[in-house]
DNA sequence: GAATCCCTCGTGGAAAACCACAAGGGATAG
DNA sequence: CTATCCCTTGTGGTTTTCCACGAGGGATTC
């Protein structure tokens, strides 16, 4: 079994809740921390001492205080852990519920582990600290779901950046002249237009106000 | 001092570090529950038993399980719990941050305490207690700026209903022909143009787009 | 090398949205 | 009662977006 637990959960309630119960369930050493910078502050210290974490439990979103911080986002965290301790355990415990974000996870930053709090995230949570202790990964019920939702299409950067400034109020002749500026191709008004069209498309909008509005609830253009 | 405490929170992380925070810093009778028809069923027993409670801590959103349930927001919770028992104490426990939602809270639901979790939310909801038991409302820092914005717009009903065809996809003169069967005035295609103008103006938002983009992320169409 | 496919891009016309001007009607103040 | 203001609506013309057709170019296949 894991002995060396450590938690990244900003919000002191839930923090608390998370360490009691995940102190009690396993019979670990159990740490937390409530900031990025911390966390990673942690798991350097603890490797230096020869004694590194088995496993990483942590959050998504982070708030930020007065101080200046140089990782923000539990994505950023994530990628700097693996770096310095690629062989660490990782189980995401948030709120997040959106599949493309979810997905991203599973493909992009290899994590363990992935579920959604709830009414029954603790207990979920400790069956993950099970499954991902015996070599496997673990999905709760909700991100299960999200993970075999079929046509939960993935954008690429160049549509991310066209989504974005038709969010942020260009017209499209705007949008080609600002893609011609910043060498980004196609950036011809017409092949503008049909790109826009084909995210039309894939996403069932009838105008382009419904298109920005569904990718911003799907969480694409964050 | 309060005596008797009910709090509202469907996740159970969260939920298990709030109860026992506050059980630890109030010596009082901390009672939970998971969803917002069974808060409205304790308030009435506890009525009914002639012991009611003093003081409801709740969280704003709600996870819906495989139960029907009739409540299903932490608004209409308040609402309801408001009918049921006017002299009741409420303190909003939740991360929702956004100004035009605080702001409407205190307006149109005479709450007498708001706090943002976070990192510091804990003691902040300890405060919050002991100010509303003196009688006196709480808004933890993050709320209190909230509150303090200016140029929160707050959006009628007929704004509302506008953005979100639109943001269905409707075009202008779809609205109008809807306005019209469902006898909401003004209704004209001229006069929608205008509505919406007059919103583009108010957001600074160059085209449609933006305008419910911004909107959306101001939480002013949920 | 020829056929094919896909992506980019241009053109022109239709549809939708935008905007300035102004008429009519209801409410209000004097 | 009248003048004024504001809201709604119509009209006509411009801008923006939409869309069907097709040309050119690069990559792949046979």
């Amino acid at each position: 079994m894991f002995t060396k637990i450590l938690i990244a959960e900003d919000e002191d309630s839930d923090n608390l809740g998370i360490v009691s119960a995940v102190s009690e369930f396993t019979n670990t050493s159990v740490d937390t921390a409530q900031f990025c910078d911390k966390t990673i502050l942690k798991i350097k210290e603890a490797i230096h001492k020869g004694n590194p974490y088995d496993l990483l439990i942590s959050d998504l979103s982070f708030a930020l205080d007065y101080k200046r911080h140089t990782i923000t986002t539990g994505k950023q965290l994530i990628e700097e852990v693996k770096k310095i301790q690629p062989a660490i355990k990782i189980i995401v415990f948030t709120g997040e519920k959106k599949p493309a974000i979810i997905k991203s996870f599973f493909a992009n930053h290899k994590i363990n582990g992935y579920v959604c709090k709830g009414l029954y995230g603790l207990p979920q949570l400790i069956n993950a600290i099970n499954a991902v202790d015996q070599g496997h990964t673990y999905t709760c019920p909700v991100s299960k779901d999200a993970l075999h939702q079929k046509n939960v299409l993935q954008l690429d950067t160049y549509e991310v950046q066209l989504l974005k400034l038709l969010a942020k109020g260009y017209k499209q002749d705007e949008i080609s002249q600002y893609f011609i500026e910043n060498d980004i191709t196609p950036n011809s008004r017409r092949s503008i237009e049909d790109k826009i069209r084909k995210l039309r498309d894939d996403f069932n909008a009838k105008t382009n106000i419904q298109l920005i509005y569904t990718v911003n609830q799907l969480g694409l253009i964050d």
